[in-house]
RNA sequence: GCGCCCUUAGCUCAACUGGAUAGAGCAUCAGACUUCGGAUCUGAGGGUUGGGGGUUCGACUCCCUCAGGGCGCACCA
């Protein structure tokens, strides 16, 4: 339609001479009596030409030649808006597409099965996952969704690093809390994870092993033992959340195949990297980046740096053509060494999307709790999830922007879970489906029923009830020809959020025709056509749900 | 000190990336179908978009500046 509506209004520009022609932009007016779609085309053009805008408008008007059978009125508005309404008719037609395209009605061939990889939470194994990890996680795997939705071809990653100084002592942390079981003095360090999880893999491993494992270094079954349950722990938690990655990549087996070293000596081949002070160096102020950066300490041991390029090398080399990084927001200034370093080895860092989540403020009690999972104080997803519930965790986590740093007070999660927004969407569909009961109970097939040749809008009685009826079924039918463009802007933006607040709409506008209207009655016809109209949204909320990760329930 | 992000209704956040009258939820107050699910619907109050300049037909959005908050600025990840 807008492409339509662009063709058309290009011919007019040219039947009128203009050969000049800036870029036509079409959009849908926030406002529902501006029209379906608006184009401020003639407020560009107005002073190149001279000429008040409306005029321009008027003279554009006046040359369109428009199907009337899609467009019904065509205003000039405010300083120089052309305004274009559709006739009922294309809504109707559209509530057809909706029905026949059902669970693929928003597919759209963005990605052209582009391989894609979305890298997200990769938090090491030293302990559960928490609410702050929790925004990350959902959001990379919405965006995952929303990839696959748009035909790409996505592989969902987790890297973790199981070999670090944080590894060693979170085996130590177990390895004294075992020793503890077993009646010894201990003195516990400040810098040791201070979590009760800890004590609970050392008592699981007195359990199995008993006392013989007393002499044991802390590197050994006892770091190996705690990153197991760990991470079993963690995949269990994100499957809670229906998040599965398909490959957890050992940051170690880049050293193992010496990728790590291979970095370093193409660095050194292209005079990017080297020794100072016993370090090595990379040359990343000749790669427009402030100072040089060191990427092999002086103790020989390699900083974040070098294997994250490494990594990401191993990215292009799989054959991925499009790289999402989702990160916090303590992360924004390290990607820029990454991707310089990569840009260094002659890769194109323009594939490599980095998307910075900013950080979840934990409030309790009226006051910011620092996480810490050191320190031990923090609230495990686990416990959120417990709380409230999955649907109602992805949700908040997705209905607001990645850029805004949000509160969340477990308090009042827990208080408002009931009246939480979420519920608002799946009541609709919960309410639709429950409709559609209904309706098959008194023996009418809703399959049969659905039969679109019917008009979906009664025709008109004397007075103004019959225009009421008209208004929210042809609202709702609006909103729900507008979910494919609605996927495009999130997929292409990576902002979920939209479609949260886009379904939001559709689930109100769901309301309130319900509320005005009856679905099932007398009138044979209506029904039908009310009917196709549920199933219409319906299907959008479905597959928006879909996207967004959350369920779609027949009752609740 | 430097870099990134943020500041919008009492609270939590939107605003289609420069468009027309800045919108939702929660909270508060007042209301609503004798039939399809009241986890719903209707209405009211609540705003100098942190302050000040600038850019232009037009600014919550872009630029400058000031104030406040978050996160970084390692031979930690």
């Amino acid at each position: 339609m807008k492409q339509y509506l662009q063709d058309c209004v290009k011919a007019s520009l040219t039947s009128l001479g203009l050969t000049q022609i800036p870029v036509l932009t079409f959009e849908k007016p926030r406002i529902t009596g501006h029209g379906d779609l608006t184009t401020n085309i003639a407020m560009v053009m107005a002073k190149s030409l001279r000429m008040p805008a409306r005029q321009v408008a008027q003279n554009i008007v006046d040359h369109l030649e428009i199907d009337s059978t899609l467009v019904d009125r065509i205003e000039i508005a405010g300083s120089g808006f052309i305004n274009f309404h559709f006739t009922d008719e294309f809504y109707r037609k559209q509530l057809t597409e909706i029905l026949q395209q059902g669970r693929d009605f928003g597919r759209l061939n963005l990605g052209n099965r582009k391989k894609t990889q979305v890298e997200f939470v990769s938090a090491n194994p030293t302990g559960p996952l928490t609410v702050g990890h929790g925004r990350g996680a959902v959001y990379g795997d919405t965006i995952a969704r929303l990839l696959e939705w748009t035909n790409y071809d996505v592989t969902r990653e987790y890297y973790f690093n199981n070999a670090g100084r944080q590894m060693r002592i979170l085996g130590d942390s177990v390895r004294l809390r075992y020793l503890e079981l077993l009646g010894e003095k201990i003195d516990f360090p400040q810098e040791h994870y201070q979590g009760e999880y800890i004590k609970d893999i050392a008592l699981h491993l007195k359990e199995r092993y008993g006392h013989t494992l007393r002499d044991n270094p802390p590197e050994g079954i006892f770091k190996e033992y705690a990153e197991q349950e760990i991470f079993d722990d963690i995949k269990k938690t994100l499957l809670r959340l229906n998040i599965k990655h398909d490959v957890y990549y050992n940051e170690n087996s880049l050293y193992e195949s010496g990728k790590v070293n291979e970095v370093i000596s193409e660095l050194r081949k292209k005079g990017l990297a080297y020794d100072q002070d016993g370090a090595v160096w990379f040359k990343a102020s000749s790669l427009g980046i402030e100072k040089d950066k060191v990427i092999m300490k002086s103790t020989g041991e390699p900083t974040y740096r070098l294997p994250d390029i490494a990594y990401h090398r191993e990215k292009f080399r799989r054959g991925f053509e499009l790289m999402i990084d989702v990160l916090g927001a303590d992360h924004v200034a390290t990607y820029p060494d990454v991707l310089a370093g990569l840009n260094a080895l002659g890769y194109d860092p323009s594939c490599v999307k980095v998307l910075i989540h900013q950080f979840v403020t934990i409030v309790q009690d009226g006051e910011v709790v620092k996480m810490s999972t050191r320190k031990a104080n923090f609230i495990t997803l686990d416990e959120l999830i417990d709380e409230v519930d999955a649907d109602v965790v992805r949700y908040f986590f997705l209905m607001r922007s990645i850029g805004s740093h949000l509160n969340f007070d477990l308090k009042l999660a827990k208080e408002q879970s009931e009246a939480n927004p979420v519920y608002y969407l799946q009541y609709a569909h919960a309410r639709i489906a429950s409709i559609i009961r209904h309706a098959e109970s008194l023996g009418i097939n809703p399959q049969v029923v659905g039969d679109l040749s019917l008009p979906v809008r009664r025709i008109p009685q004397s007075g103004t009830e019959g225009k009421l009826v008209e208004r929210e079924e042809l609202e709702l039918m609006k909103m729900l020809a507008n979910f494919p463009d609605v996927v495009e802007s999130c997929a292409t933006t990576y902002e979920p959020h939209r479609l949260a607040e886009y379904l939001h709409d559709v689930a109100g506008c769901f309301h309130k025709f319900y509320h005005v209207h009856r679905v099932v009655t007398d009138d044979q016809q209506l029904t039908a056509a009310r009917i196709a109209l549920c199933l219409g949204t319906k299907t959008v909320l479905a597959n928006g749900f879909s996207i967004l990760g959350i369920s779609a329930p027949m009752k609740m």
